[in-house]
RNA sequence: GGUCCGUUCGUCUAGGGGUUAGGACUUCAGAUUUUCAUUCUGGCAACAGGGGUUCGAUUCCCCUACGGACUACCA
C-alpha cells in the first residue's frame, strides 16, 4: 500500500531563512503539492545556544510571502504535534535508551578538554581523521570501557554524560539517493556520532529520525550538505527497527556564490551586491539589517519562478510557471546533480516578466503607494494609464514612481546632454507657437496634441524628429521615457503649457544657434 | 589530509552512442520608434583533459585535473 506522501521543511531558528534554505522548502512543497501529500514545518531548535529571537517568526513570514501553504506547523499544529524540537524533547530519551540497550549506542563521560587531547594525540601520530569511533572509543572514558558499576556510579551521581552511536568497524552503508543513485560509504569513515548531548537535548542525527518516523515523513529533501551524514542516518533507522518505513532521501544540490567560489551562505549577506534572504532582517543582537527580495521589489510569483530553476527545469522550452504549474511539472528526477550558481541578473529577468504582465490596475498600487508617501494626490485612472506607460521599462515596483515622477512634478533640472544638442531657436520658435496654440485645443489628448504639433512644424517648414527630444526635455527635463504624446495627454493642458514657458526661459542660454 | 558529491556556451540548462549539440539570461549587431525601453531578426559562445569499450563517443567505464560539501555535545 503506497503512504500517503508526508514532507517536511526543518529549519533551526538561528537567524533569518537564507535563499538556498527557501528553494528547499518550494521544492518540498512542489511535490506534496503535485501528489495532494502534506507539507510539514518542523522547528529544529535544539541548540539551545543559537537561539535567535524572531527567527521563527521570519521563517513563518517568509513562507508565506512566497506562497508555501503549511499543513501542519507550530502555528496550526497538527496529528503530530508539538512541531518543535524543544517542545518534543522528552521524547528522544527513549530512543537513546533503545539504542543503548540494543547495544547500539553507549554512555560517554569524556570532557571537552579531554576530547581536544584525543584529537591533538591523533593529530600528532599523523592519523587522518582523527574521532570518536571504533577504534579511539576504547581509549576513552566510556561505558564500553569503564567498569559497569563505575558507569552507575557515574550516572546516579549526575555527571554529565552524552550518548554516542555505537558504528560498526567494518561495514558498508547504502544509500539511495533519488538524485545521485545508489551512495556508498564505508563505517569507518563515520564516527560515533553524539545522540544525546549533556544538556539532555538530543542533536540533530538523532532528533531528525525520530520525528521523521513519528511524524510518517515519506521524503527528506534537504541541501547536500547532509549527504556525507545520510549513512549514519539509515544506521539510526536499521538500528531502532525503523529502516521498512524509511523515508526517501533527495539531497539537493547547493546555491554557489557567482564566482562559483563556495556556497552561498547566510554570512554573505549584501556583500555580493544581491539579498540572500527572502525578507529584510534586522539583526536582533548587532542591530545590522540585510536587505531582502521582497523589500528590494521582487514580486513573490517571480522570485518562486526563479528560485524553482535555479537546480530544477521541465525540460520543456517553457520558463514561466506559475506555483501550480510548477507543482505540476515537478519531479525530483529533474533535478540536477551539480551546484548551482546564483545570477542574480536572471532573478531581475523573471520580475519584469511578472511585472509586464500584471495588469496595470493591479500596478498602479504601487505608484499610488509611492504617491501617497509624497502627499500627492491622484486618480486611479491616471496611475494606471502612467503605470500601462511604463511597465516595458521598469524591472522593479518602486520605479513607477522614481522613473515617472516628471507625471507629477515639474522638472527642476534639465538633461544637460539633451539640452547642448537639441535645445535651439528654431525649436523654441515652434515651441512658443505650440504653448500659444495648445489652450485652445478641442479634444485634448494624445492624437489631437501631435495633429497640432505637426501643423505648426509644417509652418516652420520642420520635421517632428528636429523638435521631439526637445520637447521631451522641455515637458519632463529627461532624455528618455515613454510615448511624449502620451506624456502630455496626463499631465494636462496648463501644465503642458506651464511647462513648455519655464523652459524656455531656463535653457534660454542653448537656444543661440 | 580523509570521505562523499559533482563537471555541456560567461551563467542557468536541454540532449544523449551517429545531432548543423537546442533553449533562456547576459552580450553584440540590425530592424522598428519622437527618445529610451519594449518587440522582432541575426551573431559570438560549450561537451575539463587522458585512456579505454565501440564501426562510431559529448553520451558508457576508468584515471587525472578542477570545483564543492562534510569532517562539533551546530544544524
Amino acid at each position: 500500500m503506497e503512504r500517503e506522501v508526508r514532507v517536511r521543511f526543518a529549519p533551526s531558528p538561528t537567524g533569518p531563512l537564507h535563499i538556498g534554505g527557501v528553494r528547499t522548502a518550494l521544492y518540498n512543497y512542489l511535490l506534496a503539492k503535485k501528489v495532494g501529500g502534506k507539507m510539514i514545518l518542523r522547528i529544529e531548535d535544539t541548540d539551545q545556544n543559537r537561539f535567535v529571537p524572531g527567527a521563527e517568526d521570519y521563517i513563518l513570514e517568509s513562507l508565506k510571502w512566497c506562497g508555501i501553504e503549511l499543513d501542519e506547523s507550530p502555528v496550526v499544529g497538527g496529528p503530530y504535534a508539538p512541531y518543535r524540537q524543544s517542545e518534543r524533547k522528552p521524547m528522544y530519551m527513549q530512543y537513546a535508551m533503545q539504542l543503548i540497550e540494543s547495544g547500539h549506542a553507549y554512555y560517554a563521560f569524556d570532557t571537552a578538554e579531554e576530547l581536544d587531547a584525543m584529537r591533538e594525540r591523533l593529530k600528532a601520530a599523523k592519523v587522518a581523521t582523527p574521532q570518536y569511533n571504533s577504534i579511539t572509543r576504547n581509549t576513552m572514558r566510556n561505558s564500553l570501557t569503564l567498569p559497569e558499576d563505575e558507569v552507575k556510579q557515574l550516572l546516579d551521581s549526575g555527571a554529565p554524560y552524552v550518548i554516542r552511536l555505537k558504528v560498526p568497524r567494518k561495514e558498508e552503508i547504502r544509500l539511495k539517493d533519488l538524485i545521485r543513485g545508489w551512495v556508498m560509504v564505508h563505517s569507518s569513515a563515520i564516527d560515533d556520532k553524539v545522540l544525546m548531548k549533556s544538556d539532555g537535548m538530543p542533536t540533530y542525527h538523532l532528533a531528525n529520525i525520530v520525528d521523521d518516523h513519528l511524524m510518517q515523513i515519506t521524503h527528506v529533501i534537504r541541501g547536500e550538505e547532509w549527504l556525507p551524514s545520510a549513512p549514519l542516518h539509515v544506521l539510526l533507522y536499521r538500528y531502532l527497527g525503523w529502516e521498512d518505513t524509511m523515508p526517501e532521501f533527495a539531497h539537493l544540490p547547493l546555491l554557489l556564490k557567482p564566482d562559483g567560489n563556495g556556497k552561498l551562505s547566510k554570512r554573505d549577506g549584501d556583500k555580493l551586491g544581491f539579498p540572500v534572504f527572502p525578507l529584510r532582517w534586522t539583526d536582533p543582537f548587532t542591530g545590522e539589517v540585510s536587505s531582502g527580495y521582497r523589500e528590494s521589489g521582487y514580486l513573490p510569483e517571480a522570485f518562486v519562478n526563479f528560485l524553482a530553476f535555479l537546480g530544477w527545469n521541465p525540460g520543456t522550452q517553457q520558463e514561466l510557471f506559475t506555483m501550480d504549474e510548477l507543482a505540476d511539472e515537478f519531479t525530483i528526477e529533474r533535478i540536477g546533480k551539480s551546484g548551482t550558481r546564483f545570477d542574480i541578473q536572471k532573478a531581475r529577468w523573471f520580475n519584469e516578466q511578472y511585472l509586464r504582465a500584471k495588469p496595470d490596475a493591479e500596478l498602479a498600487k504601487y505608484l499610488l503607494a509611492a504617491l501617497e508617501e509624497h502627499n500627492i494626490s491622484c486618480t486611479q485612472e491616471k496611475a494606471e494609464k502612467i503605470a500601462g506607460l511604463m511597465k516595458e521599462r521598469v524591472s522593479f515596483p518602486q520605479e513607477f514612481w522614481r522613473e515617472a515622477s516628471y507625471f507629477f512634478v515639474a522638472p527642476t533640472e534639465y538633461n544637460e546632454k539633451v539640452a547642448t544638442k537639441k535645445w535651439n531657436s528654431q525649436a523654441v520658435a515652434v515651441f512658443e507657437d505650440f504653448k500659444n496654440e495648445l489652450p485652445a485645443l478641442q479634444n485634448f489628448n494624445a492624437d489631437s496634441v501631435k495633429e497640432l504639433l505637426l501643423g505648426i512644424l509644417e509652418r516652420h517648414n520642420m520635421k517632428i524628429g528636429q523638435v521631439m527630444q526637445a520637447l521631451r526635455l522641455a515637458v519632463t527635463g529627461a532624455e528618455a521615457g515613454p510615448d511624449l504624446m502620451q506624456i502630455i495627454e496626463v499631465i494636462g493642458k496648463e501644465e503642458t503649457v506651464s511647462r513648455i514657458g519655464t523652459a524656455i526661459e531656463k535653457l534660454s542660454q542653448y537656444a543661440t544657434a
